[in-house]
DNA sequence: TGGTCGCCTGGAAGCGCTCCCAGTTTCGGA
DNA sequence: TCCGAAACTGGGAGCGCTTCCAGGCGACCA
């Protein structure tokens, strides 16, 4: 780089081109009153012809008030964010942001360091607010962050206590829905395939699953613990033929998992939908690719996102939200 | 929120506690030399007693670094980043960043605002270094950029001009060899379906499929331009199969196109790979479960997303880097 | 024992902006 | 014509930190 900063003009530069003092320029800035008309066109005159723009450091300091909140995911896993579910919030959080002044900050915690970043976040308020997602069941973080005096809004619930403020997809609606569509297709051996049972949406998906079972009156004995990775999925599905072989219906609470499941059905020579219906969740896009494509429930991730944002920047404003359960909804394809 | 901002601590709390100049408490924060043993670890005591934590904001102001850099996505779609592509650059990004005191800011600047943002954020300096992705061939952002005052590097080479820092995959390269591979398959008739000609990405590839039939002595000609996407790639195909229903293989610019392809192809009655072969490019994750599985150009995207980052840190200590392509490389699967 | 060098040390001046406050105008109403 | 209220105006004190600088002090060499 050429050092050659031109230095950035300041609002004394821009005060004293217009002949006013720099609390005038200053309140025609921020088009506060109190300010003559001449004064506020000469200062806004001012400002174009300088190209001026105003030190958002300066005034972080001067307001107490940074500008930024970050979208913080917490996980063991370096590569969580590959997920494109991560892409699509970032989508429905920025859609948001962008009408306000609000900068966006991602923080991936996957590391000690990421960790201890996202604390110091929590407990010295180098952000405005923060959106914290991807919780596991025993991060300590999921207190020490609903308590924090910075604003926070959880995206998911965590499984072992339910913050103050938090926007999540009815998981267990959708699971309860995607079961009731296998009860409704004539399947009676229903088993499933949860996900991780330290995550908020394992937990919530397997319990959709057992109600729909219940109200049915069918047995919901067969169960399998997965990982929501596609490899486990095969791994579950495995152990399921193994255990459960009469089964003619399965529940998966991913569609990764349910790509891993179908190869191994078709390796054990079942057919989808013929011998065994399969529900996935989540609705990715190789959903619609699998043969046979998949049938599956949707989240509204980015609506998700969205109403993240829009919690959080209520929440800031200093009112009180209540947290918000999105709608899934079922979308079927030829899995069952 | 409880209004109860317990007020950050201080560095002159620290000083006061440790009975040393604030000055000298600054030093050991930064761990500055000229400060005896003894006030080191009295300040380092208070650091933890108080529980300190240095207020970025301030210290950005005194030393006119922002401590952040900036991934900025210019795009006139707001859904360019539900690809799962910058996911994956994202978490590139992060690894290398984690390892520093720099925070990542993402600026998705696809609506008019957006793209004021950005344009501000090259002009004056509101972070220490941006990542500029995405940028299509008439966008104007581009030229300034490359000449901002603040250290940028590209991500992806705009079709028009070579900026002076950039990183990119070698998709000239890449086409060249999903193009030979159609050729040693013994395809004589092989048509291509581009990508947007005004991103460098569409445009390399092309020339790369140019240059590996114009070595094998083939005509180059059978060519219809797509956008990269599924739908696009349909269209293209049918009109393809209308204007050159000789084609015994096809090099398609984007995996998402390539699936558009293949469902045109089948509803033609046209067998893959018996009839037509097919290279897509990309290897996007769907690509392994479409029907036949796709055979893809890989490319490094985590190592995009890192080498930006390594570079630009290069940038920001005084270094100057030389622009970096990054190796490509043939996934064979059933579709050839 | 005197002089010099080099390492501490803390005071103070900013970084660029906001905002309180006291002083000055202006203006309408009586 | 006079008075009070309301609107304007600019000075100045921070926000929390870094960094320059001048002064102090011990050590080391001759």
């Amino acid at each position: 780089m050429t050092d050659i900063h031109k230095r950035q003009v300041t609002l004394d530069e821009v005060a004293e081109r217009a002949g006013v003092s720099r609390s005038a320029a200053s309140r025609v800035i921020n088009n506060a009153p109190h300010v003559s008309k001449a004064k506020r066109e000469a200062v806004q005159r001012a400002v174009v012809d300088l190209g001026y723009v105003p030190n958002a450091t300066a005034r972080a300091l001067a307001t107490q008030q940074v500008g930024a909140v970050v979208l913080a995911i917490s996980s063991d896993n370096p590569q969580v964010f590959a997920d494109p579910f991560f892409a699509e919030v970032v989508v429905g959080v920025n859609s948001v942001l962008e009408e306000t002044e609000l900068e966006l900050m991602l923080l991936l915690a996957t590391s000690t360091r990421g960790q201890t970043r996202l604390e110091q976040l929590l407990r010295t308020r180098q952000a405005d607010g923060v959106m914290l997602m991807s919780m596991h069941g025993d991060d300590p973080l999921a207190a020490l962050a609903d308590k924090a005096d910075v604003p926070v809004v959880f995206g998911g619930c965590p499984v072992n206590f339910e913050p103050r403020y938090y926007v999540d997809a009815d998981n267990r609606g959708g699971a309860r829905l995607a079961t009731e569509h296998l009860v409704a297709a004539g399947r009676t051996r229903i088993a499933t395939i949860t996900g991780r049972m330290d995550e908020g949406a394992g937990t919530a998906r397997y319990k959709g699953y057992q109600e729909a079972l219940a109200v049915a009156g069918l047995d919901a004995s067969r169960v399998v613990h997965g990982d929501f990775s596609e490899d486990g999925g095969s791994r579950a599905m495995e152990e399921l033929l193994a255990t459960h072989s009469d089964l003619d219906g399965v529940f998966i609470a991913s569609d990764q998992m349910a790509i891993g499941a179908l190869r191994v059905l078709k390796d054990a020579g079942k057919t989808v939908p013929g011998d065994v219906a399969i529900v996935g969740f989540n609705d990715i896009t190789s959903a619609r690719h699998t043969e046979p494509p998949l049938t599956t429930i949707a989240q509204p991730i980015q609506s998700l996102g969205r109403e993240m944002a829009r919690m959080l920047l209520s929440l800031i404003a200093g009112e009180t939200p209540t947290p918000l359960i999105l709608p899934t909804r079922l979308i079927a394809r030829s899995s069952t």
